[in-house]
DNA sequence: CAAGATTGAACAGTCAATCTTC
DNA sequence: GAAGATTGACTGTTCAATCTTG
């Protein structure tokens, strides 16, 4: 440690600033883990509090009605929301707890289930989505001009990419 | 049910497209969503895999680091790290538990503490510093033009800022 | 043996209640 | 009473082990 002229700038410090510190690539890095974990809270939050339903299960039971028969297999589901099979189960649990989903055997594959969006569970959706939809508009897309959405889109199309290999 | 002409169009499949579906506002909100999980779950694997730590303890050992003195307020770090209180107070526990920080009182107030790195923090978050980094740019960084840049800059803070309202 | 899905145990995160100090 | 921080109970997530069918 005393062998360096300034005292301030240890080792430690100078491999640490080499690699990260202070320029753009970190701000940028922060900046975005950051943002995505803000957003998703606050629309979690305003699900929650308006209409007692997660941000994830809105977000199955939407996948769900988008779906071919409002079903999908839960490894399907699984990839869609990118999420673990075992958390599938869990939360398909409770949505078929609170009546949203039913399971149902799938004919030609007897290892597979189906997870069915029930009646309710389309009216709990189409009752959550307006507030939904308008929170998301005025935080999230209301934010993106025209101009800007091109390149938006691509820099995350890249990443995605680039994550999957 | 029974009154309407197109039986694959029901009331409900009505409300819910004209909230949400299928243009480029649902596509990009969706991938903003997942492009941020997926970044994130591959760069907390890559750390746990070749490092044993978690990238929200690398981010804590980081805050510390960059902090005057290697040292923050429990209150700070929740702040940066946006984390209720309680869970740095859980993830602090670990830290302490693995020597890489150590609490220490605060002397102008004392109900305030103090998290410190330690050398062992300080080694560690320089060990994984590199690997961190590495499969950040590759991922993240290096997708992202020079041009591009500043547009996608500029919509993360707008977005940022909406949220914290 | 591989694939679809579930289970149980261990780990992580959240919220309200609490304790101490300002 | 309000702020800094911790605790405990509950909810959510993960991983390996398991079960069943292909």
């Amino acid at each position: 440690m005393s062998t360096t002229a300034s005292p301030e700038l240890d080792p430690l410090d100078v491999a640490w600033i080499g690699m990260l510190a202070s320029d753009r690539e970190a701000e940028t890095w922060k900046l975005f883990l950051e943002t995505a974990r803000l957003i998703r809270d606050h629309l979690d939050s305003q699900l929650t509090r308006e209409q007692a339903i997660g941000i994830s299960e809105f977000e199955i039971l939407a996948h769900l009605h988008n779906a071919s028969e409002r079903r999908l297999r839960m490894s399907e589901l699984s990839r869609l929301t990118v999420a673990p099979k075992s958390r599938l189960t869990y939360r398909i649990d409770q949505l078929v707890a609170r009546g949203w989903v039913v399971r149902e055997e799938c004919e030609t594959d007897r290892r597979g289930l189906f997870a069915v969006l029930t009646e309710d569970g389309a009216k709990q959706l189409i009752a959550a989505a307006p507030g939904h939809v308008t929170t998301m508009r005025k935080v999230f897309y209301d934010q993106i001009q025209d101009e800007e959405l091109a390149v938006f889109t691509r820099i995350l199309t890249r990443i995605n990419d680039a994550v999957r290999g």
